[in-house]
DNA sequence: TAGTGGTCTAGACCACAAA
DNA sequence: TTGTGGTCTAGACCACTAT
């Protein structure tokens, strides 16, 4: 039965299984131990780590080892609560480190577009990343527009909650956020930022804050590493508000009616 | 610059540009000719094409050779609609194939408890799986509580919205729906329906239905493909209404101040 | 300096798809 | 039957961490 399945899997599950019963930041035996031990190649102890490193199962420093990798965090996006509101809540102690901040910065256009900016004025542009138990979480590439930039003192977002500095720079509460979230392949600087090969699949937020006025002051986008964070988006609903899943008008849109399986993509 | 790079990450992103030049479903050279063309072993090609692969942009099969993958479908879950109108509202073809109903299954404890059954009562179990241009998206696995089960005609669903077919075996309008998200390392069962390795990361969607006077008609969970999917949540706030991101209270979690950056995890 | 994980190689066998 | 991608091996060199 379980003959059919490749060793890298098969051999996935044990060390699964051998993981959960230690403690976070354990030190696993070296690759060529296992390698030995279970009769397989370092190639192939190798695959089954990646699979377990992906799922954030164990983190693999080159020169120290292979370790048991700590619980990963809950980022709880509805209702939508800021990075620092949501783990206080929960009891989570984090950091804060800024990377860099240019306060006259070129910003892209989709930047510009966000902040309603004319065409050569310059934004602020503040990276920073977050840390939980030593360990990079998330990264935040936050943009404001020229007269929040030069006030702004990004050493003090290290130790208090970003919104509250803005809404004191602003002289305004933040009324209105547009949020959206998607999974998508991380970009050099992000992949960089998190410590993460590039390609990998990061959940970015891309969100624009703004004032009852209307007035932007604030866009960025946020990225999350996978192997160290799950995410709870819940809503409840009422479909008779908006229409959402009653009403059946026509119908789907109708396939024609091939109800063989379909040829295997995969083995 | 370009010389501190792994090869595989230097052929990922040639690959890449090449890929995105040619039309879906193109043939790529088979990794024995990369491997050739490129002077690098057919390993350090399959590095590479996994990256591609993982992102979405190149679907392999044995047997076959390398295609180039359509473009990535985009999930709207905000405003929530289901499934059937999402893509409907987008124009974009899909279709459903039942893989399997048991209309007295017994249930897990969190289905027997999102349903609100007693101890021995049963489920009707549905297993379907939907495809765009016949390649599968995702997998539904879908419970109804014993008196819907009994009524169900499971064929049905391969040609209707299935929420419409609920709608009249409860003969009252879905008012209600319980939601929840979350990226998964995929189950045995998951990942052989959809196809993938088994601990291949999903977006799992776990969801209640129930009808005005609160009865639960329907609960299960949505597996989406990561490879084959883009997923967008829309919110747009006002933070008065839940205290979200305004009023600071004492702050966030206080951290000890440490201020020098850590020892990089990864190089 | 010793030992780790990260990368890379050449070669091999297999299951599967297509002709 | 042919050729593909999927898996696996043994061996090598390197960058990095810890001592």
């Amino acid at each position: 039965m379980s003959e059919r399945f490749p060793l890298y899997l098969v051999l996935a599950a044990k060390l699964e299984r051998l993981v959960v019963t230690l403690a976070p930041n354990s030190l696993l035996p070296t690759e060529q131990q296992m390698a030995k031990r279970y009769g397989v190649s370092r190639v192939t102890v190798r695959s089954a780590l990646d699979l377990l490193e992906r799922n954030g199962l164990v983190t693999r420093l080159r020169g120290r080892g292979t370790t048991v990798s700590p619980r990963k965090i809950t980022r709880h996006f509805s209702p939508l609560h800021s990075f620092e509101k949501d783990l206080a809540s929960q009891g989570v102690a984090f950091e804060t480190q800024i990377m860099s901040y240019d306060p006259v910065a070129a910003p892209s256009d989709s930047i510009r577009e966000r902040l309603c900016l004319a065409e050569r004025e310059t934004v602020g542009c503040l990276s920073l990343v977050r840390l939980v138990e030593d360990r990079i979480v998330c990264h935040d590439l936050r943009h404001y527009p020229p007269k929040i930039a030069r006030q702004l003192d990004p050493t003090l977002i290290e130790r208090r909650d970003a919104s509250d500095i803005l809404e004191s720079l602003a002289g305004a509460p933040v009324a209105d956020v547009d949020w959206e979230s998607e999974i998508v392949s991380a970009s050099g600087d992000v992949a960089m930022a998190l410590q993460i090969a590039p390609r990998t699949l990061v959940l970015a937020n891309t969100y624009t804050w703004r004032l009852e006025n209307g007035t932007p002051v604030e866009a960025g986008t946020i990225s999350y590493r996978n192997d160290r964070c799950k995410f709870r988006y819940e809503l409840r609903f009422n479909p008779d508000l908006d229409g959402g899943l009653a009403d059946s008008g026509s119908g789907p849109t109708r396939m024609p009616g091939k109800r063989t399986v379909k040829r295997r993509e995969r083995s």
